[in-house]
DNA sequence: GGGATAAGATTGACTCCGCAACCAAACTAG
DNA sequence: CTAGTTTGGTTGCGGAGTCAATCTTATCCC
């Protein structure tokens, strides 16, 4: 149970914190990071808006908000899937690419800077294995297996 | 950064599915559980609501409207300082250890399968001492040293 | 083919909670 | 004693994200 209380405390902590970062130097969120992130790792920096959700731990709906947001902004576009008229792609645009890499800029190094100056690298394996083992962790690069349908 | 996100990750499934089981059984959040418990735990069943604020990883403000709610709940009350006029302290009631051990039951098993059946208890040491270095974290039964004003 | 069922996406209403601004009480000087 | 500063606490406003309901398109099965 300690853990859970652990894990709750620091990532309260260090969301308000990096938010507050973000927010200041590029004006979005640590999820609008997030999202942005795994749509510019994506295979053709588009992906469907529900494998998107819950790479980045949310629900559809939050995403749809999301993306609302990101899309105002101009840093992502909707694709439509000719094969599947049921799905609109979250395509990363160049903006987006720009914003992401504007705000990466400083806050990868603050994310770096939190946990190297309390983990040694094998402690930091360490941790992300066993974080890795919890429900919703591990939502990483797999599940884009038919990533590859048309337009 | 992998453990940043994993813990992301992690934090926005279980908070999701702790809540959903807490509100059906109870009425509660995982947050009131956590504030509920360290009243319980506090000595006199009371806190300065500054610092359970900080214990449970919220703002001041945060703090109020989660006690507005305990409050018409019947979970809590204010009980004033004598010295210092400023404070006021959250206190648990009696109603609201009923509805912590109520919450308890269902909601400290839940947990304890979520991560026994993941870690050994080697492991859940490591992981909650390495949990423990990261900032918010740690904020657990240390802090309460002038817990003893009066009235 | 034609109706049930499922999947992707959106919307409305709601809760939680943070920030900034604020008030009041308490220390700290000059 | 009075003026500034700090500390505890609350409130207006707004953002983020959930759930439940809904709509549309696919798929399954007879």
């Amino acid at each position: 149970m300690t853990a859970w209380v652990r894990l709750m405390g620091a990532h309260a902590a260090m969301t308000r914190s990096f938010n507050a970062d973000l927010q200041a130097s590029s004006a979005i969120t640590v999820t609008d990071f997030e999202a942005l992130r795994r749509l510019a790792a994506a295979d053709g920096g588009r992906m469907r808006r529900v494998d998107l959700a819950v790479a980045v731990g949310l629900t559809a709906s939050g995403m749809t908000r999301l993306l609302d947001g990101l899309e105002r902004a101009g840093a992502v576009c909707k694709e439509h899937c000719s094969s599947d008229a049921r799905v609109t792609y979250a395509a990363i645009t160049d903006a987006g690419r720009a914003l992401l890499h504007a705000a990466a800029e400083s806050h990868l190094s603050a994310l770096a800077a939190v946990f190297s100056e309390r983990f040694s690298p094998a402690e930091l394996d360490q941790l992300v294995e066993l974080l890795g083992r919890l429900p919703g962790a591990e939502e990483d690069a797999s599940s884009c297996p038919g990533a590859a349908a048309e337009d």
